[in-house]
DNA sequence: GTGTAAATTTCGAGT
DNA sequence: ACTCGAAGTTTACAC
C-alpha cells in the first residue's frame, strides 16, 4: 500500500470520460494495483479510481512532469480502461506493508430478517405458519412460503426497503404459483411483502395487485428471538 | 485529511453489526469527520466507514490502548450509528490540508444517450420519428416517445444495461398508454427495449411480451453526431 | 463463469 | 426535504 498526497489532475477513459482538474488530493494505490483518488469530502466513494485487475506505469509527460497510466485489461464489449494522473507536485509518499486481511463479519442483513420471521409468521398475519423457507420455483425460490389459518397458501416476499422492483419480484411468483393446481387447491395464492419500510409507490402498486404490505420492526423480532448473545 | 496505518480491530453497529479483527490497516479521517478503514486490497469500497456527518472522539480502552469511537447521529426510525476503532500499535500518521475539491466532470452516460438517440430516433427502427423526450405518464416519464412510419405510437425505454427490471418499467408504460384513447387511435403503442448491451434473461421477458430489443452503438451513434469535441 | 439480487449502497435530479 | 432512478456501481450468492 503507498500513500501519496499530491496536486494532480485526473483523466479517465472507458466506459464513461471524466477529467479532475489540478488539486491538491490522496492517492492511495493498493498492493493488487488499484488506485483510488479521494479528496477531502463526499462519502466513501473515491473522486475516481481503477479497480483491479491493473497496472500501473509511471512515467513523464511531455513537459516533464510525473504522469501515471494505470491500465486494465478491456472486459469483452468494452473499451479498454485508463487512468491518467498527472502528478505537479508531491506533498507525501509512503509505502506500507499491510498483510492479507482477515475480512469483515457481518449480522443483520435481509438473511437474518428471513430467519426471524420464519421463526415468527405470525407476527406478519394471524394464523400463518411456515411451510419452507427459499421454496423453489422455476424463476427463483419464494422467501417463505405459508399456509394461513383457513389453509388458503401465503408467499412472502422479505426486503429491508420495500421498493417497487420487491413487488415486481412478488407478483412474478405469484403468476408462476397460481398455476399449480397443488397450491390453489383451496383458492388463490395470496401475496405478502414484508419490509423494514415500504416506500410510497411500491405500497400503491402492492395494493393494486391484492398483495398485503407488512412494516416489520426488526428490534421487536430480535427480542421475541432473545437473539442479544449472538451479538459480539 | 489525516491517514493513519494501524493494526487496529473495529466493530460497528447501526443498520447492521460488524466486526473486524486486529490487522493491519489504513485509515482515512476526512476534514467532515468521516472515516475510511481501508485493506491492501478489494475495490475502491472501504472494509468498513463511518459517513459524514460524525465526529470522531479520542479516548482509552480499558487496558490503555487508543480507541477512536465515531458517532453520527440516528436517523429516523433507525439506530444511531457508531464506529469504534482500537488502536494497537501505530506505524504512521500524517495530516495534510487538501482545500476544496473542484469535483468531477462526466461525460457518457444514460442522459447522453438518450440526447443521442433523441436526435438519431431511426437507428432503433426504419422510419421512426420523436415526438417528444421525457414523455409524462402518472408513474413517470417515457425516455423517448416516438411514432413509426405507419403513424403508430412507440415508447423507447432507454438503458446502458439492459436488464429484466428495465423491462418490466417498459412494461408498466405499456399497460398504461394503452389505457390513453388518443395514442392508440390508429393501434396498440409498441415497446422498444434499447441498450448498449441485453442481458439474455431480459431479452426473453422482453419478447415474450411484444417487445422489441435494441442493441445500441453508443460509438457510432457519437460519430453520426460528431461530437469528438466535447471529449477533453 | 454467468446471472441475479442486495448494499451500512452513494449520487444526482426533480418535485 | 423527500423520492426516485442510475451507477465506471461493488459485492455476495446461486445455478
Amino acid at each position: 500500500m503507498r500513500l501519496v498526497v499530491a496536486r494532480c489532475q485526473v483523466d479517465y477513459a472507458g466506459r464513461l470520460t471524466a477529467h479532475l482538474p489540478m488539486a491538491t488530493r490522496v492517492l492511495m494505490i493498493k498492493a493488487d494495483g488499484s488506485v483510488l483518488v479521494h479528496s477531502d469530502g463526499g462519502s466513501y466513494k473515491p473522486l475516481n479510481w481503477m479497480s483491479p485487475p491493473c497496472t500501473v506505469r509511471e512515467g513523464q509527460s511531455d513537459d516533464g512532469r510525473v504522469e501515471w497510466t494505470v491500465t486494465a485489461k478491456a472486459a469483452k464489449g468494452q473499451t479498454p480502461d485508463t487512468l491518467r494522473i498527472l502528478i505537479d507536485e508531491m506533498f507525501h509518499d509512503s509505502s506500507h506493508n499491510l498483510g492479507i486481511d482477515p475480512g469483515l463479519q457481518k449480522d443483520g442483513v435481509e438473511k437474518h430478517l428471513q430467519e426471524l420471521l420464519a421463526e415468527h409468521p405470525a407476527t406478519l398475519a394471524a394464523g400463518l405458519t411456515l411451510v419452507r423457507r427459499e421454496f423453489p420455483t422455476a424463476i427463483g425460490p419464494v422467501d417463505l412460503m405459508c399456509r394461513d389459518g383457513a389453509g388458503l397458501s401465503v408467499a412472502v416476499e422479505i426486503k429491508r426497503r420495500g421498493e417497487i422492483d420487491g413487488v415486481e419480484q412478488l407478483t412474478r411468483y405469484l403468476d408462476l404459483l397460481n398455476r399449480d393446481p397443488l397450491l390453489t387447491g383451496k383458492g388463490a395464492v395470496r401475496g405478502i411483502f414484508a419490509a423494514q419500510e415500504i416506500k410510497p409507490q411500491a405500497r400503491v402498486l402492492a395494493e393494486d395487485r391484492g398483495i398485503t404490505c407488512a412494516v416489520v420492526d426488526y428490534d421487536a423480532l430480535r427480542g421475541l428471538d432473545n437473539v442479544e448473545d449472538r451479538l459480539f
